[in-house]
DNA sequence: CACGGAAGTA
DNA sequence: TACTTCCGTG
C-alpha cells in the first residue's frame, strides 16, 4: 500500500495544467467482484485524452468538468453497466444522488458541468483520514 | 435542462 | 447500497 503523503499529480500532456492527485483517480481497491461506481467511471474518462471531446475537466475551476457529448457518455456508461436503455436522464439522476453523499455538485448556471468534492473523495478512499487535522487515526 | 420523490433491481 | 427507471414540477 501506498503512503498517505502521496500526492503525485497527473498532467495532461498539452493541456491547461490542469491536473488532479493521484489519489482521486482509485479506480477500485477491492481485489475481484465489486461493481464500478459512477464516479469512478467518470474520473476514469476525464483521465483519458481520448473522451476529451465526451467529457473533459473545465478550465479554471479545479475538479470542476464539462459532459461535452451526454448522448455518448450515457452511451458509455451503459454499455460498461450492461445498461443498453441508459441515457442522460437516467445518467443525470445517478449523479444528483451525489449531491446529498457530498461526492458531488452542480455547477448551477453551467450546462452540463459539475464539480467534484475531492475532499470527500479522500475520505471515500482512505476512511482512516481524519480531515480535522490531516494525519492517519487508528481505529 | 435540472431537480428530487417514489418504486424497483441486484 | 448504489444506482435504474419513471415522472411531475419549475
Amino acid at each position: 500500500m501506498r503512503g498517505l503523503g502521496c500526492r503525485r499529480v497527473r498532467s495532461p500532456a498539452g493541456g491547461a495544467g490542469l491536473a488532479f492527485p493521484d489519489w482521486a483517480y482509485k479506480a477500485e481497491s477491492s481485489p475481484g467482484s465489486r461493481q464500478i461506481q459512477l464516479w469512478h467511471f467518470i474520473l476514469e474518462l476525464l483521465q483519458k485524452e481520448e473522451f476529451r471531446h465526451v467529457i473533459a475537466w473545465q478550465q479554471g475551476e479545479y475538479g470542476e468538468f464539462v459532459i461535452k457529448d451526454p448522448d455518448e457518455v450515457a452511451r458509455l456508461w451503459g454499455r460498461r453497466k450492461s445498461k443498453p436503455q441508459m441515457n442522460y436522464d437516467k445518467l443525470s439522476r445517478a449523479l444528483r444522488y451525489y449531491y446529498n453523499k457530498r461526492i458531488l455538485h452542480k455547477t448551477k448556471g453551467k450546462r452540463f458541468t459539475y464539480k467534484f468534492n475531492f475532499s470527500k473523495l479522500i475520505f471515500v478512499n482512505y476512511p482512516m483520514w481524519d480531515m480535522r487535522d490531516g494525519r492517519a487515526q487508528k481505529s
